[in-house]
Parts: structure tokens; sequence; C-alpha cells
DNA sequence: ACCCCATTCGACAGTGACTATCAGTTGATT
DNA sequence: AATCAACTGATAGTCACTGTCGAATGGGGT
């Protein structure tokens, strides 16, 4: 599976996104198209997969500090490179995986998907332990994800210099004087 | 348009969204195929079709009280429905969009997109009379869009007696605390 | 060795959203 | 009447995605 992703990634940073079509990366990866949508269901999914999906709820919830969601999320973008000072390499496979979040329209959308799962599920959680309605929790964990989404943006758009958490901790400051 | 808009929804309504297809909607309201997607691009596109999307820059900068932001995502949210007291009517043509945005996978995606849309266009607004770095007001903006949207979906998942101005205020209430 | 069953894979034939292009039609202007 | 622009319809094509089926694979029990 990450073979497949690799490979795919490679012909999308040769090609283009839009000017690949799933039959070649089946073709390079030497399976068939079949396999391909029965591993990441759409051709969007083939850069958007990680492990964070398979994520079950209680390691979640561990995951999830309710009195530090600045760590919170650090150690969420964190999956993306667990380098300690939080800098993604310029070639690695999260830094290219991260290019197309962003730049390519369709893959952008369904990163949204993405990130309105996540906040389903890390809603109750902030609900549980927060002592908020459902509805809050859900406005709440919409927020920060969505926020700190944005935040990775803002990095991505400008990264000069700046580490992620610098970008994070610049995102958790607006957000707390909302 | 906002005929081939109706017919569309009455289809919709009728058979579900996945069961209709752009040829069904184009005879039905009496066009070509062509003319549909000329006129909304895409499918969801009929749906999401509204007219804040032609809003000038100059008009979204009126519309946009920096010191007022409740009252702000009030004056927007109101373009559903302009009545005084915020209650969408059950029938109403809003009130049937609104619920693909939230029940139909695909017309979400593309909610998403509309909103990140409006986040870029308010966000330089907000830098402008905010004191924000750009970066800093991206983050923002990002967060009480997707906040208000959340407000939104609690609001229709459970419309039960409430106005949407108490969900609006509940999300202020959330976001300002957070 | 033998079968049995579950899982995985590839092949194939669709469906339908979307695009590009070209030709006809209307309607306003000169 | 002639012309030009904007709008529309028809057509053909691309490609993402789905469903189904039959073939290989690999392990467990007898």
């Amino acid at each position: 599976m990450r073979h497949i992703q690799q490979i795919a990634l490679d012909l999308f940073d040769e090609r283009g996104f839009q000017h690949v079509i799933v039959e070649n990366i089946a073709e390079a990866a030497e399976v068939s198209p079949s396999t391909v949508y029965r591993y990441f269901g759409t051709k969007e999914g083939i850069v958007l997969a990680d492990d964070f999906d398979t994520l079950s709820e209680a390691e979640l919830a561990a995951v999830i500090d309710v009195t530090d969601l600045l760590g919170t999320v650090r150690a969420i973008v964190a999956r993306f490179e667990p380098a300690p000072d939080q800098h993604i390499p310029e070639g690695s496979l999260a830094r290219r995986r991260i290019r197309y979040f962003f730049d390519e329209p369709s893959v952008r959308r369904s990163s949204y998907e993405m990130l309105a799962n996540a906040v389903d599920r890390i809603a109750p959680i902030l609900a549980a332990s927060g002592g908020l309605t459902t509805s809050e929790a859900h406005i709440k964990s919409s927020a920060l994800v969505f926020g700190y989404f944005s935040a990775l943006e803002q990095w991505h758009r400008n990264p000069a210099g700046r580490s992620i958490s610098s970008a994070l901790d610049d995102a958790l400051g607006v957000l707390s004087r909302l």
C-alpha cells in the first residue's frame, strides 16, 4: 500500500495530479486498477491515506488532552513527520503529500471531508471531559480542527524559516483571543 | 436559473440526489445538459448556487463588522431566509437546500470548498481592520466560518424549537471561551 | 497428501459526471 | 439588411468509479 502511494506521488509530481489517470498508477505499481480502488477508495484517497484514520476511539481519547489542546494538536501534526523539532524535511513523503492538500482542488475537497470526520470523532471526547453539550463540543471541535488546518496552510504557503510548532503557537494565540 | 434549481430540488427530494442524473434535470427543465453545466458548473453547484458568491469585495466589506462578529454572521445567515426572527420556514427553498449541505456527502464536500472561498475573502478584511497579520487573519477567519457552519449543522440536526440565532449565540459563546 | 474455506486479486462491462467543440438561433446595434 | 455578440443545443469523447465474476493463494483440519 505504501508502495503504491509512493509510486503514485512520483507520477503526480512528474506530470501533475490531473494528468495522471488511475490506470497509469496501477500500471506503474504493477497491480490492477481494481486493487488501487480497493485500497484507497478514490484517487484522492491515494494522497490522503495515512494511519490517523485507523486510530481507534480509545487511542484517540488517549491522545487528546483537554487541558492542553496545543500540545495535543502538536502531537497529532507530528504524525506527518515524527521529528523532535517538528520540522518537516523538504523532500519527505509527508511534505509532498501536504502540497496536494492545498494546491490540488479535488484533494483539498477530500481533505475537508477527512477533517469533518476528525471533528465528529473529537467532539464526543471534548463533551465527555469538558462539561460541554454535544452541540457546543461540535462547534468547538470544528473551530479547533479547521483553525489548525488553516495554520498548516499558512505554514505551507510561507514556510520561510518557521517550524510547524511556531505556526501552531500563532494559531492558538489567535483562537484564544477570538 | 432559479427555475432550474427549483426543478432540480423537486427531483432530488423525490428520488434522492444520487438517483437523479443531470440529464433528468435538463429534461424536466426543458433545457440541454450543456446549459445546466454552463450555469452551475457541477451537479452539486445546482444545490449550492446562491447570490453570496456574486457579492463584490466592497459589498462584503460593508457587511462585515469587525467589532460585532455575531451580528455579522447573523446578517449573512439571514441570506438563507430574510425573516426578522431568523426562523427558516420548513418547506422553503433555503431549508430544502440546507438539508443537502449536511446529508449528501458530495454536496457537503462542495460546501466546504465554498466555505474555504469565504474564508479567503473574509481574511483580508479582518486583517485590514483588526490589526492582524495575514496569517492570523486566515486562521481566525477559518475558525469563525467553520465554527458557524458547525453551528448551522447542529441547528439542522436538532432544530426543535430553536431559532438559528440562538444556535449562533451558543456558537459564539463557545468560540469566545476557546 | 487431500480438500475446504476465506481472502485477495485481476478482468470485464458498465454508469454517469464533466469537457471540448462546433453549429445554429436570437436579439441588439449600426 | 448586415453584423456582431451572447446564448443555446448536439455530439463525441475522457475518466473516475462500481459491481460482478472467476482465478489464484494460503492456511487448517482430517
